[in-house]
DNA sequence: GCTTGACTTGGAGTGCGCTCCAACTTATAT
DNA sequence: ATATAAGTTGGAGCGCACTCCAAGTCAAGC
């Protein structure tokens, strides 16, 4: 299969852009794409993979540092494999108390919300006459 | 009630700085706040729950521009009620994507977890038998 | 053969959210 | 009287994660 992608495609496919690609592909997060006789990139379909973990990876709040140590790993290959699945279970756990701490912060909102919602009663019907303490 | 606290005791009972406590004084999240006769800044009950607030804010994402609009509307007071319950409502649907992008995400990871402990049986597995030379 | 457009590189610049610093004041302890 | 400690201010600096830029290459179209 040689269905390989130019920077721009590759950008338009993932969302990320061009500039964050060669990037990414500078600070070591992505290695080993194939070139173009004239020297431009050319991305395979692994790569867009790799590429869209990346993307997850960072918008769940993984540090670059983080994910460069990861795709080190990956480059070992086999021989790092328990390291890499250690680091995953990690970012897993990390993700889960992401979790619980939003959902956490929702019921605080959620309360708030409500409490707005009693004062708009009292203001709108009352016409304020009371003082009102919401945050 | 006289609790009325230093910069320092805020810091340590909210996990903020001090800096960052200027900081956000500076930029406006925090106001009013009480000064004692030389000039130090004394953090009353309040004061502490609308910054635990503001930081609950930050850790689940909101940009300080949009923390800055929150608070601005929290000092025109009543006037502002519907919008405050607005953007609360806001910030909770961003925070219910946010969840669901990571549940999502999480169970990509125990894909590639599962992956790699399968993978670890296979290599341990040959390991065991053409390996010669272990400490 | 000249322009256009898509790419290349190394390096500089940007915006965010702090974080640090120097110089100063004020209160307490020795 | 002096040292220490805790605070004050305005402003500079920093780390992160991009993002932009200038100068160049290369291939295709007019």
């Amino acid at each position: 299969m040689k269905t390989l992608r130019t920077i721009t495609q590759t950008a338009d496919e993932t969302g990320l852009s061009t500039d964050t690609l060669r990037y990414y592909e500078r600070i070591g997060l992505i290695t080993d794409i194939a070139r173009a006789e004239n020297g431009h990139r050319r991305y395979s379909e692994q790569d867009i993979v790799w590429i869209l973990f990346l993307k997850q990876l960072r918008a769940t709040g993984m540090a670059i540092a983080q994910m460069q140590e990861f795709a080190q790993l990956r480059r070992g290959g086999d021989a790092t494999i328990v390291e890499r699945r250690q680091k995953l279970e990690e970012h897993r756990a990390d993700l889960q108390a992401q979790v619980d701490r939003i959902i956490d912060f929702m019921s605080v909102i959620d309360l708030k919300i409500a409490r707005h919602k009693e004062n708009e009663q009292h203001l709108f019907g009352e016409k304020a006459h009371d003082k009102h303490n919401v945050d």
